[in-house]
DNA sequence: CTTCCACCGGAAGTACCGGTAA
DNA sequence: TTACCGGTACTTCCGGTGGAAG
């Protein structure tokens, strides 16, 4: 039993090595040293929060962009330098990254931005504004500069309304010895205009933007890392221009990129390849979307896999379905179970779920006479995936 | 021009859970 | 122990709606 453990280690650790050098570079967390093709939005950045150094209040920001241009890499990477200069200048500054995507509540956001100044506060069971309490005392007590970045912001307003934002972009107003920055990082750009006016003069006394990066742009940024992540000779010029090419089409998502060359680099691995090839690439873009879907669909609660069984079976059946016939499907459905069926209008709620993970298509539309709904669909090449994700439970 | 379908989706409320504080 | 907090996962209620049919 240990025999064969030992041996694919073994055998793992030989293999180590032939392709990749130090993966981590390819990882979407990794900060380059250097961010090719975005020194006009570093230098932005930087002339903006660097009155902090002198202890003046930065102008609060607001980052657009679209996903995987960087507005993460440059936004970490400027703070992460600013707080290299800070002590011999002898500036105070702190700062809190918070993915409101992730950390996906109010009590957590604010939890976790009282903690980057070393506030040990618990997982939950204290109310909100004892946090903010908490915060603002810590800020006094320390009295320097709290640079707050809220990434994906867009995400968290729609979901929770802009209290909490409204709250900290006036912020300053309790403080006496303490200044707070904001910046603000979304995808959406209409996302501003469903802001409380005063939240979106204030949070926007700058705003900086992101272009998607073309297919060349994507090559230098693919080319630089793939240099230092890969064994020489691992990956030809010709690999890295396919897989920027690739990401390039899907609107210039440099995360994208860089998957699809890791994964790509891991399945050479797997194969005991010695370089990576294109038809690694093209596997790697497939196993990327399967994985994506797999664990999207098995990590689902029971009713939500209820209502996507019977969607499945309407798409399969006639093409697509609507609210009305998912409803009475997932009904029967869920009885065949045992389960208590849950309401219609919970159901339309769950449909509107699944859209926003990608695993359906709801649009609503009017029928005129026959009246209005949503029309569901699966597109076909992912039904067989999907039924092998529930097929487990 | 009006009707009316088949839902949409906001608002408010309930039950429960894991947690803190005193 | 008890009171309370916020988050989740729902339910109940209900006003709202675009456009084909009449």
């Amino acid at each position: 039993m240990s025999d064969i453990i030992d041996k694919i280690i073994e055998e793992r650790l030989k293999r180590h090595g032939r392709i990749f050098v130090n993966k981590e570079i390819l990882l979407p967390d990794y900060i380059p040293e250097t961010l090719p093709h975005r020194e006009r939005e570093i230098r932005k950045l930087v002339e903006i929060l660097v009155v902090g150094l002198k202890g003046e209040r930065p102008s609060n920001i607001l980052i657009y962009g679209l996903t995987g241009t960087g507005k993460t890499a440059v936004t970490k990477f400027v703070l992460k330098k600013l707080m290299e200069k800070a002590p011999s200048l002898g500036a105070r500054i702190k700062y809190a990254y918070v993915n409101t995507r992730k950390v996906d509540t109010t009590y957590r956001v604010l939890a976790s931005i009282a903690r980057s100044l070393g506030l040990r506060i618990p997982l939950s069971g204290i109310a909100i504004s004892e946090i903010y309490t908490r915060y603002i005392q810590a800020l006094e007590n320390w009295g320097g500069l709290h640079i707050i970045a809220l990434d994906e912001i867009d995400y968290y307003v729609k979901r929770h309304g802009d209290d909490l934002l409204y709250k900290l972009v006036r912020i300053n107003e309790d403080l006496e010895n303490a200044k707070v920055a904001i910046i603000g990082i979304t995808n959406d750009i209409n996302f501003v205009d469903t802001l409380d006016p005063r939240v979106r003069s204030s949070l926007g006394e700058e705003e900086i933007v992101f272009s998607p990066y073309d297919a060349e742009q994507l090559f230098d940024i693919l080319w630089e890392r793939a240099q230092k992540a890969f064994v020489p000779g691992a990956v030809s010029e010709k690999i890295v221009r396919y897989c920027a090419g690739l990401a390039a089409r899907e609107h210039g998502d440099a995360r994208r990129a860089l998957d699809l060359l890791r994964v790509a680099g891991e399945i050479a691995e797997r194969q005991g390849a010695n370089k990576v090839e294109i038809k690694h690439v093209i596997q790697a873009s497939r196993e990327i979307e399967y994985g994506r879907i797999y664990q999207a669909v098995s990590t689902l609660p029971l009713h939500a896999k209820l209502v996507l069984n019977a969607i499945i079976y309407l798409v399969k059946t006639k093409g697509s379905g609507t609210t009305g016939e998912i409803y009475s499907k997932y009904k029967e459905i869920a009885m065949s179970y045992g389960y208590d069926p849950l309401t219609q209008r919970r159901v339309s709620e769950i449909i509107n779920e699944l859209d926003m993970l990608g695993l359906a298509t709801a649009l609503v539309v009017n029928r005129g006479r026959y009246g209005k709904t949503k029309i569901v669909k699966i597109p076909r090449e992912l039904l067989t995936i999907m039924e092998e994700a529930l097929g487990e439970t």
